[in-house]
DNA sequence: CTAGAATTTCAACAATTGTTGAAGACGTAA
DNA sequence: TTACGTCTTCAACAATTGTTGAAATTCTAG
């Protein structure tokens, strides 16, 4: 059971525990030794593979966000075509982009859990939020939205726009699993439940774009 | 126009340079030194006055707390009186939540706009979000389920704690003004616009909360 | 003005930071 | 074996970190 290490899984060490502790602690929080320690590697090994420590950041990030959207593009087109001629549900859709997170036992899988935690604070940061997360979701985010607009017709740009902005808040925080929903709910809601979440979330989301319809109706008929 | 300060506002310049540094790089990506420098004091003149710089990052948060609380409770109180002695609508309590953020010239004061960005920073990190926002929020937000409670007869409290879970993730990701939703929008929607942001939010967050009668409502009749 | 307390600055501390260059260990092909 | 390129460690660097004690300044009573 000792010598375990095949060739060179040092490398992807180091990826793992960068992303476990960036989720928990943030970019600033982090030193590269404490990533060494964690991955039982020398403090330079980090800087020989990645460079510098911010290059190190971006690697983690990027490594599972190219998995995380062609999951969510495939999911997208099955909702597509399974209703095709006529669009889809907004539900449907909403699911689509929630699922991929869940399927594929990554729930039960720690890497992608840490990877969750690190976008919602990726997200909501003012020195990455506006940049990083664009560069990396936004093709993604924008082929979403073109299919949703085929359900809801008639809805202004600017409401989908910021109801994608709540949906986005609503399903980092969740994912990243504070533990304040635990505390708020006296441990009825649990943080690490995350199919749970999801259910409930995805049918909030899909009541608020849904509710665009008769909102952008309302509005026309008065005029 | 030189020699302005009065007596002992340095105090209070460190909080606000504080306040303004924590709320772009987190706890971890600011030294001591920055808010010194960026308050115009000496180093050692933050530890004087708040101890070690973990105490007066509780300070920074606690000082705005206390007040939004006490506004957000006035209006839900308003609101519930107005309604009187029937329930209010979802719509306006979900205002009631919202519009505190807005009033008295906040939008313009630079140190409420910072406060709201280190909000969404604390909310969404595991290191935080669990355990302080519990401590300063809670007991506001459990009197607004409350009366949220009575203006949705019915719906499970699991539904109510999952609700409250989207709104604060939407909210707290729009005021903290990344910049992310001006990129994806092509500059359609403006980050720093927060009364047109609140408008849209309300709308999506009253529609999710309102969607829940609806849903338990068949959920028993398919008992 | 004077004494004493509160505030502010100065200088320095031990510890930790990201990074680097040289040396060592490993694998592979001749 | 030898030689060579890749991977890994070691040791150390200059800079920066939070914190502190003593000195200097300012404020407030008497």
């Amino acid at each position: 059971m000792a010598a375990e290490n095949k060739k060179q899984d040092k490398r992807e060490a180091i990826l793992n525990a960068a992303e476990s502790l960036f989720a928990k602690h943030g970019y600033d929080g982090v030193t590269l030794r404490a990533i060494a320690k964690e991955a039982g590697v020398d403090v330079a090994l980090a800087n020989y593979h990645f460079g510098p420590k911010r290059d190190l950041f971006d690697a983690v990030l990027l490594r599972r966000a190219q998995i995380l959207n062609s999951w969510r593009l495939e999911a997208l087109e099955a909702t597509v075509q399974n209703a095709a001629p006529n669009p889809p549900q907004v539900k449907d859709i909403i699911r689509a982009y929630f699922e991929p997170l869940l399927k594929r036992s990554q729930v039960q899988e720690p890497g992608w859990k840490s990877y969750y935690a690190l976008i919602a604070y990726v997200n909501s940061s003012p020195e990455w939020g506006g940049t990083l997360m664009t560069q990396f979701f936004d093709p993604m985010i924008h082929r979403f939205l073109a299919v949703l607009k085929t359900a809801l017709p008639g809805v202004p740009d600017k409401s989908m726009y910021w109801g994608y902005h709540c949906l986005s808040g609503a399903l980092t925080l969740a994912f990243a699993q504070t533990g304040r929903i635990d505390h708020l709910s006296d441990d009825l809601c649990k943080s690490d439940d995350l199919p749970d979440a999801c259910d409930y979330i995805v049918d909030f989301v899909a009541a608020g774009f849904s509710d665009m319809i008769a909102a952008s109706q309302k509005e026309t008929a008065t005029l």
